[in-house]
DNA sequence: ATTATTTGACCCCG
DNA sequence: CGGGGTCAAATAAT
C-alpha cells in the first residue's frame, strides 16, 4: 500500500502551488522580457532567447503540473534501459509521452517502495554534459553515498540536508543522470525541509556541490539551464511539502575556479538568485542530536513555496 | 582545524 | 541472494 494513488487534497493543494509557483515564474521571466525589450538592443537577443526559452519550461512545468491530476507515484525511477526517447530540450512535445506516463502509472505500475515520507521527484536538464552543473536548489545538501545501480549508466548520488543532524532535517534526495540523455537528470526528494532554511532561506550555499557530476564523460558545452519535469506524490504521512518543487535547478558553475561568490551569470537560467545561507552551527559533529522538538513540525508548507516563491521570483528582475 | 566527499562495508527488504 | 540505501572511516578540500 504506498499510498499515493488517488490525490488527497493536500496533493492538490501542493499541485494548485506548484502551479502558481510555476506561472510566477513566467510572469517574473515576461518582466524581464518586457524590461529587456524596452532597453538598450544589445547583446543579440541572446538574453531574450534565454527568457523566450525560461519561459517555455516554466510554461512545460506548468503544464504537466496542471496534468499532475493522474500523476501519482513519482517514481520515476529512471527507465530501465537507455534508448528512451531523448526528450528534446524540455519541449512541450514531450507532453504525451508524459501524459501517457501517467497514466502507465496509474493503471498500476506502482512501485511498492518505502511509505513514509513524502517523495516526488524532477527531472533536470543541463545544457552540455560538461556543466553538469548541479541541480542545485535552495538547501544545502550532503552527499552520503553513490551507488551504481544496475542497469543504469551512471551511478546514483544520495544526499541528505546538511542539518540533518543538528536541525533533525529528515530531507535527502536522490540523483542520478539518466542513461538515455546524458544531459538529464532524475531528482527524487524523500521528506521535507524541517531545518531553518525551510522557514527562511531562499536560497542555497555550497557551490562546490559538484559531486555527481564528478562521473560525466567529458563534453563541452556552456550553458545550461532548466528543470523539465515535476512529478511527485507525497505520501500520507502529514504534509507532503514538496519544497522541491520549487527549485528549479539553478545553477552552480563548473566549479573549475575557486569562485566562492558564485554571482550568478545567470546568463540564460531562469534562476540565478543565491544568496548565501550558511548556518554554520555546530562543529565537527554530528551527533549533537538536538532531537529538537521542532522537528516535526511540517514547516515546509506550501505557503511558505508561494511566498518563496513570489519572493524570488519577482524579485529577481535585477540580474540584468 | 574543520567540514565535506569518497567509497567499501553493512543492513534491510523483496 | 541480490540490489538499493545508509553508515562511517579515510581522505580531500578550505
Amino acid at each position: 500500500m504506498e499510498g499515493g494513488s488517488s490525490s488527497s487534497s493536500s496533493d492538490r493543494y501542493a499541485e494548485r502551488c506548484a502551479l502558481a509557483a510555476e506561472l510566477a515564474r513566467v510572469l517574473d521571466t515576461v518582466r524581464q522580457l518586457e524590461a529587456h525589450m524596452g532597453g538598450p538592443a544589445d547583446d543579440g537577443g541572446e538574453r531574450c532567447r534565454a527568457l523566450v526559452s525560461s519561459m517555455r519550461s516554466s510554461v512545460d512545468r506548468s503544464i504537466r503540473i496542471a496534468m499532475s491530476c493522474c500523476v501519482v507515484t513519482g517514481a520515476p525511477e529512471s527507465p530501465p534501459s537507455a534508448d528512451g526517447s531523448p526528450r528534446s530540450g524540455g519541449g512541450l512535445d514531450d507532453h504525451a509521452a508524459d501524459v501517457s506516463r501517467c497514466r502507465a502509472a496509474n493503471a498500476g505500475g506502482q512501485s511498492k517502495k518505502r511509505k513514509t515520507l513524502p517523495r516526488w521527484s524532477t527531472q533536470v536538464r543541463v545544457n552540455s554534459v560538461q556543466d553538469v552543473t548541479p541541480l542545485e536548489d535552495r538547501f544545502s545538501w550532503r552527499k552520503y553515498g553513490q551507488k551504481d545501480i544496475l542497469g543504469a549508466k551512471y551511478p546514483r548520488a544520495y544526499f541528505r540536508c546538511t542539518h540533518r543532524h543538528t536541525q533533525s532535517c529528515s530531507a535527502s534526495k536522490q540523483v542520478q543522470r539518466t542513461d538515455g540523455d546524458p544531459l538529464l537528470f532524475d531528482v527524487v526528494y524523500h521528506g521535507n525541509h524541517t531545518c531553518a532554511q525551510a522557514t527562511h532561506c531562499s536560497t542555497i550555499q555550497s557551490p562546490r556541490l559538484a559531486e555527481i557530476w564528478q562521473t560525466q564523460p567529458a563534453g563541452q558545452g556552456q550553458e545550461q539551464s532548466s528543470v523539465c519535469a515535476v512529478g511527485f506524490n507525497g505520501t500520507e504521512e502529514g504534509a507532503p511539502a514538496p519544497q522541491g518543487l520549487l527549485e528549479p535547478a539553478p545553477l552552480s558553475f563548473p566549479s573549475n575556479k575557486p569562485e566562492p561568490a558564485v554571482v550568478a551569470h545567470a546568463a540564460s537560467n531562469d534562476f540565478p538568485e543565491w544568496t548565501e545561507c550558511h548556518v554554520s552551527g555546530a562543529k565537527n559533529v554530528p551527533d549533537v542530536e538536538l532531537t529538537s522538538s521542532t522537528a516535526n513540525s511540517p514547516i515546509g508548507d506550501m505557503e511558505f513555496m508561494l511566498q518563496l516563491a513570489e519572493a524570488d521570483f519577482l524579485d529577481n528582475s535585477r540580474y540584468f
